[in-house]
RNA sequence: GGCGCUAUGGUGCAAUGGUUAGCACGCGGCCCUUUCAAGGCCGAAAUACGGGUUCGACUCCCGUUAGCGCUACCA
């Protein structure tokens, strides 16, 4: 049995914006592929369009790969380090008669439905027909050249024939040769278009399997015509289903949130996210969905990606974060909600060393309820902080019964009088409290755990109070005396 | 316009000729809980349409429709 060698697979972005969805999910894929595999992740960052391309963007890409744990194994490569590749490749395949070049003026595109609904049966259809410069006589082309004029280099498609190709997803794939154009390899400008830059890079890159977005399927074809122009066998490809908004379009801009980035600000756990961006669009065949990277690692395979495109759905997203925030050993917690209390600047040192298990047992408390990091800073803030508010909704729920500032004050002595500090003291204090008072319990209870933590939300009332300790607790429900009246 | 891809509840997936079409999110209800979550239970909700093939189609074939992609000297 002849060796095998590992798969080698890339993610290509290019820094025209921000990390998005669709990209990260294409990244995770080719990582999770080349895990499972044992094979190697290359990053390759395609900025050959000077127009658009802002190289300052290219480190939020890697940053948002970096927060995904979606980590390349070789590269980034530029692709503009490396434009004499590109040009020597398209050289060469002017000398093997694969390429020629074109003096036609360069067309510029002015959006997706440019062309006027009209007349579009000369204008369209002047789009697919081969290139007149192909058909040039050498003097023809000589005088041009004399001359001075601009030119690009397009590849001379076959006019007949079909090219077939494998797609692990889509599976085998031919296109009539009639329908691919003369596309241009190399600009007049002599940087390499998609299509050149990107064969010549897998090539020289030993890429063995190209995973890349289903927007790519139609232009497979010109690429596996390159591949045998420039003598190399074409790679596996795998093209992955678009993600798209709500209302069905390609998600974008206008759906909301797009970037990773934005993710990452708004206190999803990148565990979360991973786990819900490789559900859309893949399956591992039955019906779990908790899986925890090492799971997704183990039972990725391109078989199991989707063919049909499909709508970016926050809810569930909310879902797996909150199952995260709730699931994650509590030390695998703990320095996200360590750097979400920094951000808001309730970030105590003491809570990494003498404190640590405190706040342990707080996080731990806290997080069934939960379900974005910023919850631990936001409704929850009184169990790190003496500085909160009383909700309003809150205090109109449980603070209207005119005996409870008399009830309050007078927990707090009981409270105050306790010489053990812990769950069913607490219980037991504040229940004799109100049946002396003639009053039930829960009315005792609500009114303190809005006095204590400001909200009508919050864990068990006497989990709250053991956590909160004694002096707090005390401190609270006497400062809530005259609080309830104002 | 041309070429191509796709089509299971509102959403994401499962069921690769034989199931009462399953799971999850979301939604509604109940339980638990004198808060709110989490958790448990129950419920409403789908094979786009029309033809074939077959003893039998979600599954295979054809057509229609719809959505999306490509059709750039963008990627």
């Amino acid at each position: 049995m002849a060796l095998v060698s590992k798969p080698r697979v890339r993610f290509a972005p290019s820094p025209t914006g921000y990390l998005h969805v669709g990209g990260a999910r294409t990244a995770l894929f080719n990582w999770l592929f080349a895990r499972h595999e044992g094979g190697t992740f290359i990053l390759r960052v395609e900025d050959t369009d000077v127009e658009r391309n802002r190289p300052e963007l290219v480190e939020g890409i890697l940053q948002g790969l970096r927060w995904l744990s979606v980590a390349w194994d070789e590269g980034p490569y530029f692709q503009s380090q490396r434009l004499d590749r590109y040009r020597n490749a398209a050289e060469d395949l002017l000398k093997s008669g694969f390429a020629f070049l074109c003096f036609c003026q360069a067309v510029q595109y002015a959006g997706a439905d440019a062309t006027p609904e009209g007349e579009e049966g000369t204008e369209k259809i002047a789009r697919t027909a081969p290139c007149p410069c192909r058909d040039l006589t050498s003097a023809q082309r000589e005088q041009k050249i004399c001359e001075g004029a601009p030119y690009a280099i397009r590849f001379a498609a076959p006019r007949e024939g079909v090219t077939r190709f494998e797609d692990a997803v889509f599976g085998q794939r031919e296109v009539q040769n009639v329908e691919i154009e003369d596309f241009v390899l190399l600009r007049s400008s002599g940087l390499p278009t998609y299509q050149l830059g990107a064969v010549v890079d897998d090539v020289a890159m030993g890429i063995t399997h190209v995973i890349r977005g289903a927007d790519h399927l139609s232009n497979t074809p010109k690429q596996v015509l390159l591949y045998r122009a420039l003598s190399a066998t074409p790679p596996i490809f795998a093209h992955v289903p678009l993600i798209l908004g709500p209302d069905r379009t390609r998600l974008s801009k206008r759906h909301g949130a797009t970037s990773v980035s934005l993710y990452a600000d708004e206190g999803f756990l990148p565990e979360a996210f991973r786990n819900f961006l490789a559900l859309l669009g893949w399956s591992p065949g039955g019906d779990e969905e908790f899986l925890p990277t090492s799971e997704l690692i183990s039972r990725f395979t391109l078989s199991g990606v989707s063919r049909t495109n499909g709508v970016f759905d926050r809810a569930k997203l909310e879902w797996f974060n909150s199952q995260y925030l709730q699931k994650l050993p509590i030390d695998g917690l703990l320095p996200y909600v360590k750097t979400e209390l920094r951000r808001s600047g309730l970030w105590r040192a003491q809570w990494d060393d003498s404190e640590r298990e405190w706040f342990a047992r707080t996080v731990d408390l806290l997080r069934p309820r939960t379900r974005l990091l910023p919850d631990f800073s936001h409704w929850a803030r009184a169990f790190f902080s003496d500085d909160f508010g009383y909700d309003p909704d809150a205090r109109a729920k449980f603070w209207k019964d005119p005996k409870v500032p008399e009830l309050l004050s007078k927990l707090a002595d009981a409270l105050d009088a306790l010489v053990e500090w812990s769950h069913d003291p607490c219980d037991h204090a504040l229940r004799a409290l109100a049946a002396a008072e003639g009053v039930k319990a829960g009315l005792l209870i609500n009114a303190t755990r809005v006095a204590i933590v400001g909200r009508a939300v919050a864990p068990p009332l006497f989990e709250t109070m053991v956590v909160l300790g004694k002096s707090r607790v005390v401190s609270r429900l006497r400062r809530a005396v005259p609080a309830v009246a104002a």
